[in-house]
DNA sequence: GCTCCCATGTAATTGGTTACATGATTCA
DNA sequence: TGAATCATGTAACCAATTACATGGGAGC
């Protein structure tokens, strides 16, 4: 069965374990938030085709636990979960609006054009301040798991934008 | 009033001379694709709500010119499109399916894993070959003109991450 | 008892891609 | 004359956000 985006975040998610429309969000949100997004009015509708699907199964609430819904894979869906993740991906977009307007910005003068650069720096340095949180939360970053290692990826990849950021102003200045 | 999405960027090419919704396309195709794209679904019906908004008008086709609409800004457009271009960027987001399934990839052999940052590499050495044929067809890199200063950014963004995920397989080999 | 957070869900709307339809012009 | 490219446009569909509605439980 075909997956859709979202449908791919959710198995990846339940691959670890039980876990509520409510525990992927929150997890989503603190983690591949940055390269992969999930909102509520996807999730739970993704839950209930999945489900129908006979890919995820209701795993009920545990002992003593408030009223909520998990889920875990079935045989099935950790198959189309493995088949998935060694396929080759495709999906790789970006939008970029600060990009954009630096793009077009030969109409405006060199200091506008020095703004927009800061700008974008102003941008990816409050995504390395998130990312960076994140990774405090963490016992001690484990390089060895691979989930740490794209937050890693996630922290340099910011550094080398505001870094780039700050180069092209200093040579600007220059 | 408000833009949107396609709209920031039809006003942009406008904002460099008349153009038709068929050289929007093929512009944005070589160049802004790589941060943000348009898609003709997307590009006429918006030149169609631009023109009704006032923000752009025909300027008909040029003489002994094969039929097509070109357009230009208005007073209106070009004031909306500065507000814009010196308004905080908001719009900031990635959607990286090898990333995703590098962060889940904590179920699979090393090996796999691997495959994984190889394939990644490979999607970002393509993005690389497309940016630099750009370069090549422009005929000296003028890094004064903000436009290829981003064609710059993207180049050496997409270096950035191949020499991450070679680093990666380096030291995963160490 | 009130507020905050947990938790699930839907409806309206937006934004976008894809595939298709159509036809003119250029060039081999 | 046939293929490639220029050129405009629409319809069907898909994906996603946002805002809203609802209610239970925890802790003050």
């Amino acid at each position: 069965m075909e997956l859709t985006p979202t449908g791919t975040v959710i198995l990846g998610f339940l691959s670890e374990g039980e876990k509520s429309g409510y525990d992927i969000k929150t997890q989503v949100d603190k983690s591949t938030r940055f390269f992969w997004t999930a909102s509520y009015g996807q999730i739970y509708p993704e839950l209930r085709r999945l489900k129908d699907a006979g890919m995820i199964e209701e795993a009920g609430p545990s002992e003593g636990e408030r009223k909520r819904i998990a889920y875990r894979l079935t045989e099935d869906g950790r198959r189309t979960f493995e088949q998935w993740l060694l396929a080759p991906a495709s999906t790789l977009e970006m939008r970029h609006e600060g990009l954009l307007k630096l793009f077009f910005a030969d109409s405006v003068d060199t200091r506008h054009r020095q703004d927009l650069i800061s700008g974008i720096a102003q941008q990816h340095r409050e995504k390395l301040d998130q990312l960076k949180a994140v990774e405090a939360g963490i016992e001690q970053a484990d390089d060895e798991l691979a989930c740490d290692l794209v937050l890693r990826f996630g922290i340099e990849f910011q550094e080398w934008i505001i870094d780039w950021c700050e180069r092209e102003t200093r040579r600007k200045e220059a």
